[in-house]
DNA sequence: ACAGTACAACTACAAATGTAGTAATAGGAG
DNA sequence: CTCCTATTACTACATTTGTAGTTGTACTGT
């Protein structure tokens, strides 16, 4: 399944607050400060639909004359496909790399840092 | 800078390749046996004007008559613009299981594993 | 010198995507 | 019970994307 960048958006909301309507997505689109986005109702509404024709989700209820919606899918499923892409794309399979850029680039505190630590230990014990 | 996943394939060979030429890149497509994908030389030949239409590679010279491009934008500045929109999608910011999940699901070698703790033991004494 | 080929430049076009308007109406407020 | 409004279902449309054909011509091998 591939979803557009928009379509993602949506999905991630939707995990967030399943199950819930179209309408509440719009209100926690709009009230979602980091994006400046302005999107009209039907536009989110027409995402919706887009997911649910393909499948994403489905419809599991009613609210007043709303319909309430929850996912298909796994983030998982969804990050197991985007992820070998956009690794290749980035870093050509190069997971080091990869890697190296998130713990350079991101923002870790001593106890994430531990944990990767663990993580790493435990991966070479394999 | 927005670019297609197609154009992020090109440019992804031509930072291994540069400076080459259109149907240089197209060779390497096909040779690509990871990809089953076969397309035509027109088809890479759009997709390297598109990228100079939008300013990310560049002519650099003549090998006979074909044009010889090279990058403008780094690898760096683009994944800098795709990393947060793709994290905050999968992972809502969360660093910490984006790198998790890297490191349990990717192959790494002793030396790579080596190589991050030293990151990680570095980014602590920060 | 000529022909054949590879390449550039341009055009084409269907499908996907972002974005939203419109028409009809079910439900809730009074 | 009636009217208003929130929602749906449908339609619309410009842009972007993937994909490639056509046409003209600059090189290249002979």
């Amino acid at each position: 399944m591939k979803l557009s960048d928009f379509e993602m958006d949506i999905m991630q909301l939707l995990w967030q607050e399943e199950p819930c309507t179209a309408s509440q997505l719009h209100k926690v689109l709009l009230a979602d400060k980091q994006k400046d986005k302005q999107v009209a109702y039907t536009t989110v509404k027409t995402i919706v639909d887009r997911l649910e024709h393909k499948g994403a989700i489905e419809r599991c209820g009613h609210e007043g004359r709303a319909i309430v919606f929850r996912t298909i899918v796994t983030q998982d499923a969804l990050s197991e496909q985007a992820m070998p892409s956009f690794m290749q794309r980035f870093f050509k399979g190069n997971s080091r790399s990869l890697i190296a850029h998130f713990i350079k680039e991101e923002e870790l505190n001593d106890e994430d840092i531990e944990y990767l630590q663990t993580l790493l230990k435990n991966k070479k014990l394999d």
